[in-house]
DNA sequence: AGCTGGTCCTGATGGC
DNA sequence: TGCCATCAGGACCAGC
């Protein structure tokens, strides 16, 4: 998935769904994701009220009385949420299923890159956990700003936009999110992280900020497989300035888009206003 | 056949 | 030479 903007809808819409109700039953129908959802799963969570869904990077924390469901969306999971009576046929790739005070909450993953996982409170505080230690810092914390992005690259030889996948710096930013950023803050991408001075840095955090809340004001984007909770596609792609774009004139200055792979991933920018 | 939103893990590389 | 930080690649999977 689905990157910050795509959790961030989701958490919202699951958050004003079902914060403080609670859950009559789990069901799973295919409990092989990431990693394999143990079989005490169901029992652990049903009975159980949702104090609050919210997220953390890319992953979606459900808080509830005992512990932590901690979900993750991968390359091609979605949560929909429909009315119990008004609930459609179970859909493939369906794996998981909530009901939760008139609810009927699902789990739809085709490549089930995504994740389940309980986490107790007896074990800690969740945010200690393995997944979520360590993470960056989110991106509209108000300490991320150029300074932060400066302070943590200083050093570094790796090309500013794997670091920025990475999320060990700043959380959320994926492959569309990343191309869009560097673009609107005129960074090639494949700089030296170490040599981009405070000015662009600068450039890049309010690019980063910038582009993930027009985002999530388009509920996100959608390339084949996420879905907001109602069912309804992002429509930031629409927008996207760079990515995909491959041919097709830079909106700045008219040069031809370029694609380059890095680490396998596709990357769009503009030869003549991204300079590396 | 080669793409596609993520990220954990392993093993290799390079700097000090 | 040895340790550590960093990086590249493989793995997980379905669909178009």
């Amino acid at each position: 998935m689905p990157e910050l903007p795509e959790v961030e809808v989701t958490a919202r819409a699951l958050a004003q769904r079902l914060d403080g109700r609670r859950l009559d039953a789990v069901r799973v129908f295919n409990r092989q994701l990431r990693w394999r959802i143990p079989s005490s799963l169901a029992r652990t969570l049903s009975g159980q009220r949702i104090e609050h869904v919210s997220r953390r990077g890319k992953y979606l924390l459900w808080r509830l009385d005992n512990g932590v469901l901690i979900s993750h969306l991968g390359m091609s999971g979605s949560w929909r949420v429909h009315e119990a009576g008004r609930a459609p046929a179970r859909e493939r790739h369906d794996h998981v299923e909530l009901h939760c005070d008139g609810a009927v909450v699902r789990l739809n993953d085709p490549r089930r890159f995504g994740a389940l996982l309980w986490h107790a409170h007896a074990g800690g505080d969740v945010l200690r956990h393995r997944l979520l230690a360590g993470l960056g810092i989110e991106p509209f914390d108000p300490r991320f700003n150029g300074q932060w992005l400066f302070d943590a690259t200083r050093g570094r030889r790796s090309a500013i936009k794997p670091l920025l996948l990475g999320g060990k710096i700043v959380v959320g930013v994926g492959n569309i999110y990343a191309t869009e950023s560097l673009y609107e803050a005129r960074i090639h991408p494949q700089t030296p992280a170490g040599r981009i001075g405070r000015l662009r840095y600068a450039r890049l955090a309010a690019a980063i900020r910038r582009v993930l809340a027009q985002a999530i004001d388009l509920g996100g984007s959608t390339l084949r497989d996420f879905t907001g909770t109602d069912g309804v596609s992002g429509r930031y792609i629409e927008i996207a300035q760079a990515y995909g774009r491959e041919g097709l004139a830079c909106p700045r200055c008219g040069a031809p888009i370029r694609r380059l792979l890095q680490g396998q991933r596709a990357t769009y920018f503009c030869a003549r206003c991204q300079r590396l």
